[in-house]
This record gives structure tokens, sequence and C-alpha cells, in this order.
DNA sequence: TCTGGGGTCCTAGGACCC
DNA sequence: TCTGGGGTCCTAGGACCC
């Protein structure tokens, strides 16, 4: 009876919303009761607080500490004559920063992932607070994936910190080989990671987090009602603070009580896509292959500003500011070979509010020139009435660079020149 | 005490084609 | 003459994730 969790049907792509394609598909898979996928063991793996802990490996004398992770425009710990380090600490920053990540001991205090340090500051005023340091994050990234990839192949990239594993082929000795992976990652990094092992990526990164830290969670499907159920519904990935507050309004908290929840009552907030999605979430079911290549589909860089800017005033920085952004836009194409054709600006203002605008040019291209003229023409559209607080940059419709200068699609050229 | 930066995907309306 | 329906592209905004 439980295959119906492993033989199930609906699929959520990345940020776990559902796709119509995919969808489409369960009506023919699910009134066929008899067909029965081969069980699936799905790993998704979790390195521990990892920019914490490699700030750890960097700095010992830290370990037990409470540290918190900010941004990369921090102050670097100050090498003292006695040949200690004086490190920053969190009570003297000023700024608009948000924390990164913080060690466990931070946590303790209530200090977590993109809280603003001002504000963690006041719950952890004595923690200490170090610029993140994406060169060696990476680093250790590539070593953990590497020595996962090495035992196991069948891999997805999810961030720089997590992959999801297919370990079906092992069978009933997946278990086993997934202690064999926490101890080739401890061996590569140093580092300890979570590991949670299930029949899909839904499950299994659910029980990543379960026994955090170090943890090692195996997942049945007949142990959904037990260990899923309670849990608060927003542990699903794809239901974010929206959706659970939509939930919540509608007597809805735990995974359990969605299960349970009435389709309709479900459709009158969410649409019948998210509706279907939620409720087969909430019943463990997800067909999801494990990805082991995406293509990108945009690039951006964004910058908010120490203060916000005002357009007339602060012509000269936001000009400044604007090229920069499709000079590095450009260098990330560069480094990837890429070319885009749709270019976009990004603006926040001081009260928060967003705004975007893009273009759609007639040729893919590559060119900081080329992509800074696109965004003025982006930014004539846009009405300025209050100071900026953020400017990005982005570029999608990605080709290959070759193709940059190939007339666009015919259709494309029929609208007009804007 | 206001909230970073780099992404993905979905929705929805209008233009346009067949 | 009037109506319509499917499909794709473009644009803007928003939810969500790490």
């Amino acid at each position: 009876m439980h295959d119906q969790y492993l033989a199930a049907t609906i699929a959520s792509p990345r940020g776990g919303k559902p796709n119509r394609r995919e969808v489409s598909l369960t009506a023919s898979v699910s009134s066929s009761p008899e067909s029965l996928a081969p069980r699936r063991w799905i790993a998704h793996l979790d390195m521990d607080a990892f920019f914490a802990s490699v700030e750890l490996l960097k700095y010992p004398e830290l370990r037990g500490e409470a540290v918190v992770i900010g941004g990369g425009r921090l102050q670097q710990p100050v090498l003292q004559p006695d040949g200690t380090r004086q490190f920053a600490r969190m009570r003297d920053y000023v700024g608009r920063g948000v924390v990164t990540t913080s060690t466990y001991a931070a946590r303790a205090f209530g200090v977590f992932s993109a809280m603003g340090i001002m504000k963690a500051a006041r719950l952890a005023p004595d923690s200490i607070l170090l610029p993140a340091d994406f060169e060696a994050y990476r680093e250790y990234s590539t070593r953990f994936k590497q020595a996962v990839a090495n035992l196991a192949p069948v891999i997805q990239n999810v961030g720089i910190d997590e992959i999801y594993i297919d370990l079906s082929e092992h069978g009933d000795g997946a278990p086993a080989f997934a202690a064999r992976l926490k101890a080739a990652v401890f061996d590569a990094t140093g580092l300890s990671c979570s590991i949670g092992l299930a029949p899909n990526k839904l499950l299994a990164k659910i029980c990543s987090d379960l026994e955090k830290p170090d943890g090692l969670t195996i997942l049945h499907p007949e142990d959904i009602a037990t260990r899923v159920w309670p849990l608060p519904a927003k542990k699903i990935n794809g239901i974010g603070p929206k959706a659970t507050a939509k939930l919540a309004a509608m007597g809805i908290v735990t995974i359990g009580e969605l299960a349970q929840a009435d389709l309709g009552m479900l459709r009158t907030q969410f649409g019948d896509l998210y509706t279907g999605w939620l409720h087969q979430a909430a019943l463990g079911i997800d067909d999801r292959p494990v990805q082991t290549s995406r293509e990108t589909k945009s690039v951006s860089r964004e910058t908010t500003f120490e203060r916000d800017l005002q357009v007339v005033r602060d012509r000269a920085v936001l000009s400044e500011k604007l090229e920069s952004l499709c000079t590095r836009v450009a260098g990330d194409l560069d480094k990837h070979a890429l070319a885009g054709r749709t270019v976009g600006i990004k603006l926040r203002f001081e009260d928060f509010s967003t705004v975007t605008r893009d273009i759609t040019l007639p040729s893919a291209t590559a060119d900081a020139a080329a992509i800074l003229r696109a965004t003025r023409d982006c930014l004539r559209r846009v009405p300025f009435e209050k100071k900026i607080r953020l400017l990005g940059v982005r570029i999608s419709t990605l080709c290959d660079p070759s193709q940059s200068t190939r007339q666009a699609p015919a259709q494309a050229e029929l609208f007009p020149a804007l």
C-alpha cells in the first residue's frame, strides 16, 4: 500500500511550485494504481552550519563561541603583535547587512539567517562578527562534493552546501552507504553534514533537518504519519512565509493537518496547481528525479547602497553603480560563455517597494556597453518619486555567444523599435 | 531594528499569428 | 460580418530557495 508514495505522481521543480507539464501527467499515472515505480532511495546531504563551520576551521580559537557571519564588506580579524587575533563584535556594527549564517552557539541566542545584523546584535551583542569568505566556502564546497561524487555519481547540486544523491541502486544497503558518505565528507573537509534518506527528494530534504547536526535520518514510507505529519507545514520545501500565513488562517499548521485538509477550501486560497501540489506534498508524494545538470537561465548583479540615493542629487554615483553592475554582468556572461537577449533592471526604493523593467533586444549580447544602453532604456520607464535603496541588472533569454550577432526569430522583429 | 545577493519558477494581461 | 480559440512572445510582479 505504501507504494503510492513511491509511484506517485506530482512533481515540483526547484522552489517547490508545481509545473504545468509535470502536473498534467498526474491523471494518467494515478489512474493506474498497478503501475509501480521501482523503490527509490534519495539522500539529501546538507552541510552543518556550513559557512560558520569553515570559519571555525580558519579560526579554531573560536570553537564553541557564538559567531555570526555577515556580508563580505565587514571588517576582517586583525592579527595582534602577540599572535592572537582581534575579532569584531556584533555590538559595534552599524549598517544594513543581514546575517548569512551563525554557529549553533549564536543560534541559541535567537540569531538566524536573513536577520538584520543590527537586530541580531541586540540579541547577542558579544558575539563575534566575521565577513563572509566565499572563496573559502567554494573551495570546501568543491571538496565535499568531490568526495561524494567519488562514491556516488548521481548528484544534484542545490546550492553551495547541499546536494541530492540518488542511492536507489544500493537497495537495502542505502542506509549503510549514506553513513559512508558522511565519513567521506568528514575525511575530505573536517566538516560534519546531515543526511536525510527517504523515497524522494521532498522527504529526504525534510529528513536531513530532523537530527542536525551530524545526523543520519532514514525515513520509510510507513513513517510518514508519525515522523512527518506532526511537523509544521512550513518545513516543506516550497511552503514559504506567505503560504504558511494563509494556511494558518485556515487553521492548518502541521503537515498532517494539510494532508487532511479539504481541497475545495485550499483552492479558495491557492489555485488549482498549487493546491494539488500542497496536497500531494503533505502526503509525502514527489516524483522529481535527481537532476545532474541544469542550464543557467539568467545572470544578475545587484547592490544595496549604504544610504538611500536620490535620482537627481546622486546622479553621478548612480550612473557609476549602474555601469559597474553592467560590467560585472558582462564579466559573468563571459566567464560562463553566455550571451543574452533580455536585459532588465531592478530598483528597490526607500520604502522597500520594488520595481523591475526589462527589454528584449533583437539579438543577444554579452557586451557591457550594449547592456548599459538597454538598462538606460529600461530606466526611462521608471517613475522616480522615492529615494533608491538598491539597484540591480539582470540578463536572461540566454544563448551561446556565437549566436549573439545572429538575428532574433522573425517574429521578434515585427515588434516596433522602442 | 527594518530587511543581502544570486537565482528559479509561476501568474497574468496584451499583442500578435494562424 | 462577427466571433473564437490555441499558441507564443513580451513585460511586470511576486513567492520561494540557498
